[in-house]
DNA sequence: CGCAGCTTTGATCTGGCTCAAGAGTTGTGG
DNA sequence: CCACAACTCTTGAGCCAGATCAAAGCTGCG
């Protein structure tokens, strides 16, 4: 495991500056963050474009913050289907399901070259009792992504085609602008077939829509590149 | 609110020991889980069929363990529609999707006269931090919800009709027996509409498997009293 | 340059939705 | 205790969004 230490570095690091550079939520909340991984992320671990982060059923003794890159996030059943259940860019946390029991649920993949910083367990949990700041903190972060599943849960099993992909493109830009990127041109880092899977779609649908939305003067689309031009547009398609 | 002292007499309500009477994930789990109730469940509060826990927006400062009862709980989004996310029998615990954000990202409603435990968030973050064992337990209900979101993604997102009714009636069995009550014979509590809701799906479909399976022999159904006749059946339906 | 993987686009098929009617069930008030 | 109203469930017929199958372009890398 390749892993170098990382904590007097990190402060300054200008992607989690951006990352929390944002109105919203909490003004607080990147003192919070950054309080976090002062204290707890020793380490970072550089994962080349393809690799695996962890695995489903890996040992799991730490989350992970994204310190630069690009991860997509995946589950696993039974009968080997796997689904992609989310991407992830720099200063979202990766690995939280694996907090209770020992293991990893899914596996997590770089789809660019990245690194993460890693989180252990022991030390925080042992931050997390010894700061409450920091205890809410965590709680704040598990308590989001449960949110952000019924989300998506909402999406999958009751939005149409060309409504899952315009949440998905508004929420990217979202998630762009928030981190100092242009919410209107971007290059996707996943395949269709990426995209796809994690909005329960087919990738020739996927396809599809991003021809029906570009028609339609919404948006731009170039293989990977993709511009917003009407974003108020965009989110009338949700709003069905 | 109808809320009463409880914590003397908690402890050894049939129900809560029924509820962990089960093989599975960790013998050494309800001792942490009563633990958790003893120490932090000051109160309960009874909620009538039909009524609700909590509203989508409500200011929350606690989250509530089933002490007896059923509940569904739903996600509503910004354009008022509204899906079930998931449905909870005794000892489950409600309303972790409020822990970070102060708000309940939905709502709960009983569907049936119900009773819960409540547990304060300052009474629950202050056991955390004095407790190491209880503060892992929180954190493994939290993953665990985490985990199970992430499979009813994967459900909504790559299984068809069959398959889902297949899942949802073989995890409703499994939850069942781990509580101590017949796997194979049951009244459902919810509608053919929550359970569509739920799976993604319309009601008459939901009521179109019902008959499929039936036919097959995998069950019997007489409106909502459920017999599985062939468990090993219907786990084969869902591995496609 | 050539090959492998990704994307687009077309044609066809189908699982689940929609619309509609009727039967069963539950709760309520007279 | 019954009758009626309001739900809830089942079943049928037809339709449509998205899947599937198939065939080219495009891109990038060795």
């Amino acid at each position: 495991m390749p892993a170098i230490a990382c904590q007097p570095s990190i402060r300054n690091q200008p992607e989690i500056q951006a990352a929390f550079r944002q109105p919203g939520r909490a003004a607080a909340e990147p003192a919070e963050h950054q309080l976090l991984i002062d204290n707890v992320a020793y380490f970072r671990r550089r994962i080349r474009r393809g690799e695996s982060l962890f695995n489903a059923g890996d040992a799991c003794n730490a989350i992970y913050s994204v310190h630069h890159g690009f991860f997509k996030t995946c589950v696993v059943d039974g009968e080997g289907r796997e689904q992609v259940s989310g991407f992830h860019m720099v200063g979202d946390i990766i690995g939280l399901d694996g907090l209770g029991s020992g293991r990893y649920d899914g596996r997590a993949v770089a789809l660019e070259d990245s690194e993460v910083c890693v989180i252990p367990f022991p030390a925080l949990e042992k931050v997390a009792r010894d700061v409450p700041r920091l205890q809410r903190h965590l709680h704040t972060l598990l308590a989001r992504e449960i949110v952000r599943d019924h989300g998506m849960m909402m999406l999958l099993g009751s939005l149409g085609a060309e409504e899952k992909v315009a949440a998905f493109l508004t929420g990217l830009s979202r998630r762009l602008v928030q981190r100092g990127y242009s919410p209107s041109e971007f290059n996707l880092r996943m395949s269709r077939a990426d995209i796809g899977s994690y909005l329960g779609l087919k990738l020739e649908t996927v396809s599809r829509v991003f021809g029906g939305l570009a028609e339609k003067g919404l948006i731009g689309v170039d293989q990977k590149h993709i511009r917003i031009l009407d974003l108020p547009g965009l989110e009338r398609v949700l709003a069905s």
